[in-house]
DNA sequence: CCTTGACCAGAGACTATGTCTCAATTAGGA
DNA sequence: TCCTAATTGAGACATAGTCTCTGGTCAAGG
């Protein structure tokens, strides 16, 4: 069974009805390499309304196909997901992202629940650094995309 | 010298000037409490431009004057910040936003860097959860603000 | 076959959050 | 005081998303 298929029965699942305009943004989404916004989709996806395409995503996000990754820009895109818990290690030189689950900040996250009495319920980790790629053409090399170099505008 | 005075002080050692709309941006920024909008800004300081008190913003995240919280509907919000490196924890109950710092995310990042060849700069980490006066009155009570009690919208 | 009602689509208005442009103003050094 | 570069405010524009409204589609039931 193909990935399409494979979501398109999860969103029968949940009761979703499988239009023409939705198959088409899943097409969109699931032909997406790295992170995308949905100005992407909706380039790719011509005939399906903006609004069409807001809320497909919406849904994909509730079944956990997309994710948000929050750009060292600060601006959010979607990527597709592994499905599972994971974070986001961006390249702030050319935008590519990895995702990494090995995350140990639930350690962190029973302190913190003993320190503040807060009771925990999710947490939001994004890290940024140079992949190795640009990191070895040191001088100003080309990015291989458009994402800019700055530090995250986002950091506390 | 009171805490405006400090503020000007440094906006005047990065070259800035002290003009009187940004003294009553920032008349208005260091009155807040908790987090805030631009919006809630411009409300509060009639008479300067919306370009503006984006500008003077801009200015107070670059000297960490203030910083942005990630909320767990996925906006933006901006916050005084300690100036130094924290992170949020954020109650979605009432909105209510803690600052933490004893970040034990060194490690991970550590890790991180030898997995993958990445050179880690910065990173970004927000947590949600109910602060201890929330769970106390359990059933749906009284939000003290609009803020919504959904999962982040945002997670990966 | 017809009706009904739920779900869905697309257009477009609207909101929120910023950025850009440009002419007018002003802070602050000479 | 004068000069000039920095800054301002208005408003257009950009981006990301929501809401509303009208109309379409489809399945179930009569």
């Amino acid at each position: 069974m193909s990935e399409i298929e494979l979501v398109i029965e999860r969103l029968e699942m949940r009761g979703h009805r499988i239009t023409s305009s939705r198959r088409r943004v899943l097409d969109a989404v699931l032909g997406q390499q790295g992170h995308f916004t949905v100005d992407d989709i909706l380039r790719s996806t011509r005939k399906v309304g903006r609004a069409t395409v807001f809320r497909t995503m919406k849904i994909l996000q509730d079944l956990n196909i997309v994710c948000r990754v929050l750009l060292d820009d600060g601006t959010l895109h979607y990527r597709l997901s592994t499905g599972r818990h994971h974070h986001h290690l961006v390249c702030t030189n050319c935008g590519r992202v990895e995702d990494f689950s090995n995350c140990d900040v639930n350690s962190l996250v029973r302190d913190l629940q003993k320190a503040t009495s807060y009771e925990i319920e999710a947490h939001w980790l994004e890290v940024y650094g140079r992949c190795q790629a640009c990191r070895l053409l040191k001088t100003s090399g080309l990015p291989t995309t458009s994402a800019t170099a700055r530090t995250p505008s986002t950091r506390g």
